[in-house]
DNA sequence: CGCAAGTTTGCGTGCCACGCACTTTCCGGT
DNA sequence: ACCGGAAAGTGCGTGGCACGCAAACTTGCG
């Protein structure tokens, strides 16, 4: 899905890949200068040199392709918690890799905000957008599960762990994105992340 | 919206309502029936007796439909924190009122498995869903809210509880499904809200 | 080099959202 | 009891979308 291990990808599949990151970026562009509801499938496929028919192959919605983008995020955030050293604890890891996930996303700056406002702001794309997070929540409640070795119930615990977090990290975007002169993005999210706490989950048993 | 508030409602208004809920139950039955990807608008307008386009006056989408009582809950969970009596820890006071606005809801039995695993598990249903959850968010936020008289970022604050606290719901919720066998409805809701700590939201001075 | 699998494309069908104008209903004031 | 008019219901037309199907085309691989 990341695009980052090339070495298993046929020349056929790269290519199909590069089309569908095309229309995604492509769907994108033209919701940013228009407003996603004046977005027509045909400009679409007209934007990347495709049949529209070509373009249901790949989306079933307009919607769709427009938050494509967004779904990438999933497994860079599972592996921003990865990335993380073994010994930190759970709830510090957890805000650091998501911290850090981000600062890898937009190069540390700031985000854009009207980037930010029509994929998470708009309406008609709010369906869609929740249902992306809940893949970064699947992802990420995996690698959550990898640091929860013998909990009773690891299964459950770290899927609401992923997405008490995913919905704080949603939480803290839609609160940055109301309060333009309130404080950056990186300080909004970290206290967001702050206040679900997850000192609960570390509590059962660690080894070292 | 929640209809309990008898007194300002003119009659108009009622019979408005009664046929709103009426597309949203007869959306639902069908939905159960024949599975949500085979409801057609004009069945549900049929089964209401309405013309498909008066539908479209209430609803701008099958799944909007479908969804639509679910949406009722909202008020319903926030009464359910305010029920709470003013002592009790917030933690707690989430926990119970949720729990027993359930309950309320399911007359104190087990949820019906397969109205659940169609408003929730169906794939097409599942972007409408997670929009009407947000609005639990948004009600559940304001009550909150009136919990935290004093704290700094009582909005930040009280908007990423309700949305960690629903997001656990949530997932409690997909995990009971999944495990028809496991542990009641009840007790997988109080284990997975007993995960997204609050106890950092009852310590209003903290580090910024 | 040629085949077979995979991909793109055009077309047709069923479905849907919604603006507009018209009809029906019925609230509220006199 | 009556009536004016707003609100709700309805029919129709338009623009748009998802997707099955089958033909044309591309390309990896033997």
């Amino acid at each position: 899905m990341t695009a980052q291990e090339g070495a298993p990808l046929g020349l056929r599949e790269r290519k199909k890949l590069a089309t569908r990151r095309a229309l995604g970026r492509a769907a994108l562009l033209l919701a940013l200068e228009r407003g996603p509801e004046n977005v027509r499938v045909d400009d679409i496929a007209a934007a990347v040199g495709v049949a529209p028919r070509t373009y249901n192959n790949y989306f079933s919605s307009v919607e769709e392709a427009i938050c494509s983008l967004n779904v990438e995020r999933a497994a860079q955030v599972a592996a921003g918690l990865r990335a993380r050293p073994a010994g930190e604890p759970l709830a510090e890891a957890l805000v650091n890799g998501i911290v850090g996930t981000v600062d890898g996303y937009t190069g540390g700056a700031e985000p854009d905000r009207a980037v930010v406002r029509v994929i998470a702001g708009a309406p008609m794309l709010r369906g869609e957008f929740l249902k992306s997070m809940t893949l970064v929540e699947r992802a990420l409640a995996e690698a959550i599960a990898e640091r929860l070795e013998a909990a009773a119930d690891r299964e459950l615990m770290s899927r609401v762990l992923a997405a008490a977090v995913v919905a704080a990290a949603r939480t803290a975007t839609d609160h940055w994105l109301e309060n333009p002169a309130g404080a950056p993005y990186h300080a909004v999210l970290r206290r967001a992340l702050s206040f679900v706490g997850t000192e609960a989950a570390v509590a059962p048993e660690r080894d070292g």
